[in-house]
RNA sequence: GGUGGGGUGACCGAGUGGCUAAUGGUAGCAGACUGUAAAUCUGCCGGGCUCUGCCCUACGUAGGUUCGAAUCCUACCCCCACCA
């Protein structure tokens, strides 16, 4: 089950345990961070305590994950949930780690983690004209995108000795589950409404003092659970470059922004069957939809 | 009341006689995206058309100068600063 920010999605998972007995699987690469528990929205303590969850509090803001390390784990949790007879529920807002749950990326070769870190150092200094050129010409099948996805070709292509689409093309994993999209989507003016409503919470609820004692931890500002709407904006304040009073404006209007990037990646991306369900027509009557479908097979 | 500075497209902000429907930025809309993905990027962005071009509207308001003005002149309105 996906669907952008501020949608809803744990209050319908929650409803749908009062179908089947089920565990969630949160694919969330933000919601991974330690600590970082407003900033990110995670589920309270209380939701956690009605319904087991996976994929929460992995690492340290300072650590990095990814989308294939996150397949792996889920693949892990979610056997584990079929051995103790429930439903796995993966929830989440975060494409690409669905895609790699249910799709499989494809098997990439092992990597020298010291050569990963020196090649990482050199294409953070380049121009980023100059990263394209190098990313298109390590690897003809380099599609653009920008600094990140050209310092990923070129780390690609320069430690595995293959390019990276050849590796996208050759190396295919499969899926490790069979999935039945469940797309929760919601009008932009109601959208646009809760996310409001949900960064006025964040900063209500204590995000900066939370922003400010993961900081004090010497995480540099860089560090990639800092990197994420919400924390960013806190730690902009924090380090005097944004008034106190703009905070929640500026994690509103970033959340709207991001809320649209993950809807076109819904829209778009996903392969297979795929459900969208109005959001704004409550948890419960959602919950006993997708029961109801679920029962009849109606994939 | 006086003096000085300023009023530009949804917002901020360049432009100081023609190359200007007007640089940039923001917001917005649409899109791409197979291991950093809450990331990283791309396109569009006054309105209307018979849409490789044409027409309308637009740089506080009203006039004027000029072949031609957002850019020069005059008056007025509003904002800011200082002086009274």
């Amino acid at each position: 089950m996906v669907g952008a920010t501020a949608v809803g999605k744990t209050a319908v998972a929650l409803a749908l345990a009062a179908h089947w007995p089920l565990e969630i699987v949160s694919a969330d690469s933000r919601q991974i961070y330690r600590r970082l528990d407003v900033g990110t929205a995670k589920p309270t303590r209380k939701e956690r305590a009605r319904v087991p969850h996976h994929g929460l509090d992995l690492i340290d803001p300072g650590a990095r994950y990814s989308a294939g390390h996150f397949a792996r784990d889920a693949e892990a949790w979610i056997a584990d949930i079929r051995g103790r007879g429930r439903l796995p529920v993966v929830v989440g807002g975060t494409g690409l780690y669905v895609r790699a749950l249910a799709e499989g990326l494809f098997r990439e070769p092992a990597l020298d983690p010291a050569r990963r870190r020196a090649l990482d150092a050199w294409t953070s200094r380049l121009e980023p004209l100059e990263l394209l050129r190098w990313a298109g010409r390590l690897d003809p099948g380099f599609r653009g995108g920008g600094r990140q996805r050209a310092a990923r070709a070129i780390e690609i292509a320069l430690l595995s000795g293959h390019p990276l689409s050849h590796w996208q093309q050759a190396a295919r994993a499969r899926g490790a589950i069979d999935p039945w999209y469940i797309v929760l989507t919601a009008p932009r003016p109601v959208l646009h409404q809760r996310i409001a409503r949900r960064a006025e919470e964040m900063v209500r609820r204590g995000l900066i003092e939370e922003v400010a004692a993961v900081l004090s931890e010497g995480h540099p500002p860089g560090a990639p659970g800092l990197d994420g709407v919400g924390i960013r904006e806190a730690v902009e304040y924090l380090h005097g470059r944004r008034p106190r009073a703009s905070v929640a404006e500026a994690i509103a209007t970033g959340t709207r922004q991001y809320a649209k990037r993950q809807e076109t990646w819904f829209r778009h991306q996903l392969d297979g069957t795929v459900r969208m369900l109005d959001a704004t027509r409550g948890p419960e009557r959602l919950a006993g939809e997708i029961a109801e479908a679920w029962e009849k097979g109606d994939a």
